[in-house]
DNA sequence: TCTTGAGTCCGTAGCCACTACGGGGTGTAG
DNA sequence: CTACACCCCGTAGTGGCTACGGACTCAAGA
């Protein structure tokens, strides 16, 4: 079987590779063995622990919420609770981003709106930019 | 009448005080003129021009954009639809974020939501972290 | 065997939009 | 006269990467 260079780690959680590199310097994953020549020599179980990462990433959890989130889910730890009560939080701030996107999102539509009538003497847009009060 | 220094400025329009230099370093305000302490010395154009800048920031505009939009706001300018389609592209970027984030928000009440039971073995939030398919 | 191209190594600098820091000068109220 | 707030400036740090440059190594083809 082949060893899992950098690249193919890489390239079967979807991480860049120098995000990798990027993850190891920060200490966010273990730095692995190393070849002969040098190069970086990964397990199967780096690959899971990276895509661990990946999927928390991609869900919007930063670092260290994730650095958290790894140290939970090491083995003998009944940490469901906790696992749980920062899954919240952050989805919290999550539902917050939505509305306050959503609120946006209909005053970008409202002045965009007014554009299509085209009887209006300016742009509504930069109107709405431009109001006295926010 | 008192005249507008930065920190004046800054309160008016809640824009930090260091981001007001740190709008004129980058050229997206004017540099005002000075006092003969070297203080900078506003005028209430300015006032109005960065209370636009902060409402475009705020609706996450980014500086490149708010450049844009200052230039078809100057006069002389009928930019209404070119102003439009920039808002508009903006709105397509903020629904998409916005469906990306409900999509993690389900995705996350739904793991939070099974260890409710707490009949479950392991923990649902890691487990879903730590699946093999995305 | 030689060459070519892909993969890897490393450190450092750049990105965005700020924010903070440090060390100084200035203005004002008590 | 003494606090203390305000302002000046340049520089460095933030998060989470991404890019760059120059050197090495390795595998496959001619």
């Amino acid at each position: 079987m082949a060893a899992i260079t950098i690249g193919k780690l890489a390239s079967q959680t979807g991480v860049h590779l120098e995000t990798v590199r990027y993850y190891e310097r920060i200490g966010l994953i273990p730095a692995p063995r190393r070849a002969r020549n040098g190069y970086r020599h990964y397990r199967s179980e780096d690959v899971r622990r990276l895509s661990f990462v990946r999927r928390a990433r991609d869900l919007g959890f930063d670092i260290e919420e994730i650095r958290t989130l790894l140290a939970l889910a090491e083995p003998g730890q009944s940490s469901c609770d906790e696992v749980r009560k920062l899954a919240m939080a952050h989805l919290g701030d999550i539902q917050s981003k939505i509305s306050d996107l959503q609120r946006l999102a209909s005053l970008l539509t409202a002045s965009i709106e007014q554009c299509r009538g085209s009887e209006v003497p300016a742009c509504p847009v930069l109107d709405m930019l431009g109001a006295s009060a926010a």
